[in-house]
DNA sequence: GTTGTCTGCCC
DNA sequence: ATTCTGC
DNA sequence: GCAGAATGGGCAGACAAC
């Protein structure tokens, strides 16, 4: 057994120094002294996971839980206001609260530390709110207060010492003497970095070249990179490019083998039993055994596509799944396939495995496409995209493999996007690297009709760090009032904001908020009563819905 | 039984 | 999801 | 160019409080 204390060593030394390299090393080195039956539970601690990814247990515990546990600990109340103002993280302000309360390190093992951690896991049911803070203040009892940072790190997957998967990764290829991209490929395919690291570890390079997909066991989804415009997309990709309709809705990997379907989500959860209607479809499809990828959006009567929202209700449903499918229809946009009987088509171009699909499934399952000539055409594509409600397009090199949990520069990503000029009318205060800082604003537009200004979102995106370190200063200058971790403040200053939807809001009083709002200038030239209005907001929404469907 | 809070997971 | 920063 | 960090709106589900 491997003292929990240990990795704690570890994380402290992680923390300790920016390098990559050096951080390769020192987890590489830990990796080939820990105890062999506690490798895979402390590769995920160490990266800040309690359970491996695709492991549906959650520890159900966060800040408001472990912050109440504390509480009842009755230390001097000035012991949790330094420690809550100081600390730049919660597992900082852990470290320094239980400073006080003492406990002796009783030295637990790795595996001992897990298994407390996997019993408050699965405390279920009436009263099991207090039952997991119960465990949570027993297991702190047994640690002093560097294990209980760093278990309280892991538990919020948030350790902030640098190193995460892709470090991981690399250092597991160090400590097996194994190259890192057969280390990485490996885990695209078997998707727990705890069985990669058991299987470089003990089998050595043949056991990770062996690795490799299997039905009903969840790939890495390939991902794509933003381009600001069509045109740059093309010029980036040379022009042999193909455009599809990016759908505004949840993605899925869909497994078959004979009458078995499984759809499992970007994140690799099991949503099958979220959409009946369509794995009863799936399963009559001819092909025998098939992994491919797609789209699901909402639908209206008419077809039209549904404001994301709905689809939302649709994928995280487990009770009344009949009802939900007769309120929100969906449709399914299929756009890759990685396997067809026992061909694999991972490795094989994009244009091929389009072939494949279109030789795989009706045509009506399939993605709207074009292989455009021009960039005139292109455009027109895109245009027409978007106003039928859709998010933009996807544009692919013909020649690319599919390459599994990476953001190529293959695929990119084209969406509407538009600007507005809020006023800020609050910000709180950071966390973590931007702990002494306002760094999330809170957007407000100018209700012309009581001369208000009301909130439509927040955003902590597109400001430089010396940007923030300014604005928060300009702030403080014009503060009204502080609540909580909130500063108010005079509505003075706009900024411009790049958005790509206005959203129905049931939280803002304006019922609308923005989505993916990212600042991308201060408008030092503007005073608020230029900002946009709440009525022009509100008739931009209506255009925006106008393109889209509606639930009856 | 209803409403509120917390959590995880879609984007 | 998007964005910025450091290696 | 990659990896990591900070944090958005809004959905369902599970549980707690009334």
């Amino acid at each position: 057994m491997t003292a929990y204390r240990e990795l704690a060593t570890l994380c402290q030394q992680l923390e300790q120094t920016s390098s990559r390299l050096t951080m390769r090393r020192l987890i590489a080195g830990f990796l080939r002294r820990v105890e062999p039956s506690e490798l895979e539970i402390a590769v995920n601690l160490i990266i800040g996971r309690v359970f491996p990814e695709q492991d549906p247990r959650s520890m159900q515990m966060s800040f408001a839980s472990v912050f109440r546990l504390l509480g009842e600990l009755n230390l001097p109340t000035e012991v949790y206001r330094r420690s809550y103002s100081t600390a730049v993280d919660a597992g900082e302000a852990v470290r320094m609260i239980l400073k006080h309360a003492s406990h002796k390190s009783r030295r637990l093992s790795i595996a001992e530390v897990h298994r407390q951690l996997e019993s408050i896991a699965v405390s279920r049911g009436r009263g099991s709110r207090k039952e997991r803070d119960h465990m949570f203040r027993d297991l702190l009892s047994q640690i002093d207060e560097i294990e209980a940072k760093y278990v309280t790190k892991s538990m919020f997957g948030e350790m902030r010492h640098g190193a995460s998967e892709g470090i991981m990764l690399d250092a597991i290829a160090e400590a097996a003497s194994v190259s890192s991209d057969l280390v990485r490929r490996a885990h695209m395919f078997a998707g727990e970095l705890g069985h990669v690291a058991r299987i470089a570890l003990t089998k050595g390079e043949k056991g990770v070249r062996d690795v490799r997909i299997i039905l009903f066991r969840p790939i890495k989804p390939m991902l794509a990179r933003t381009a600001n415009s069509l045109e740059e997309a093309w010029t980036e990709l040379g022009g042999t490019l193909a455009l599809e309709y990016k759908y505004d809705g949840a993605r899925v990997q869909i497994h078959k083998r004979g009458r078995t379907v499984r759809m499992y989500s970007r994140r690799l959860t099991d949503i099958t039993r979220a959409f009946p209607e369509l794995i009863e479809q799936l399963r009559k499809l001819p092909a025998e055994r098939t992994l491919l990828e797609g789209e699901i959006v909402g639908v209206d009567p008419a077809g039209k596509p549904l404001p994301f929202q709905h689809i939302m209700r649709r994928v995280t449903r487990v009770h009344q799944v009949q009802r939900a499918m007769k309120k929100i229809p969906i449709r399914l946009h299929l756009f890759d396939c990685l396997m067809v009987g026992d061909e694999m088509l991972v490795d094989s171009s994009y244009e091929i495995r389009w072939k494949t699909l279109l030789n795989t499934v009706p045509a009506d399952l399939v993605a709207s496409r074009l292989v455009p000539r021009s960039i005139v055409q292109a455009s027109a594509f895109f245009q027409d995209a978007c106003s039928k409600g859709h998010e933009g397009l996807m544009a692919k090199a013909m020649s690319s493999p599919y390459t599994p949990g990476t953001r190529g520069k293959s695929w990119l990503k084209i969406k509407f996007a538009d600007t507005l000029d809020v006023v800020i009318l609050a910000a709180d205060w950071g966390y973590g690297r931007r702990h002494n800082w306002l760094s999330n604003y809170h957007l407000g537009v100018l209700d012309e009709e009581s001369g208000e200004y009301v909130p439509v979102g927040k955003t902590f995106k597109g400001l430089r760090d010396d940007e923030f370190q300014s604005l928060t200063e300009r702030l403080l200058s014009i503060r009204t009032a502080e609540r909580h971790n909130t500063v108010y403040v005079k509505p003075e200053i706009v900024v411009e904001v790049t958005y790509n939807e206005i959203q129905k809001s049931p939280h803002y009083p304006s019922e609308m908020a923005l989505r993916f709002a990212r600042i991308t200038r201060i408008r030092n030239d503007k005073s608020s009563n230029q900002a946009t209005t709440l009525q022009t907001l509100r008739e931009l929404h209506r255009k925006e819905l106008a393109r889209k469907g509606e639930v009856s």
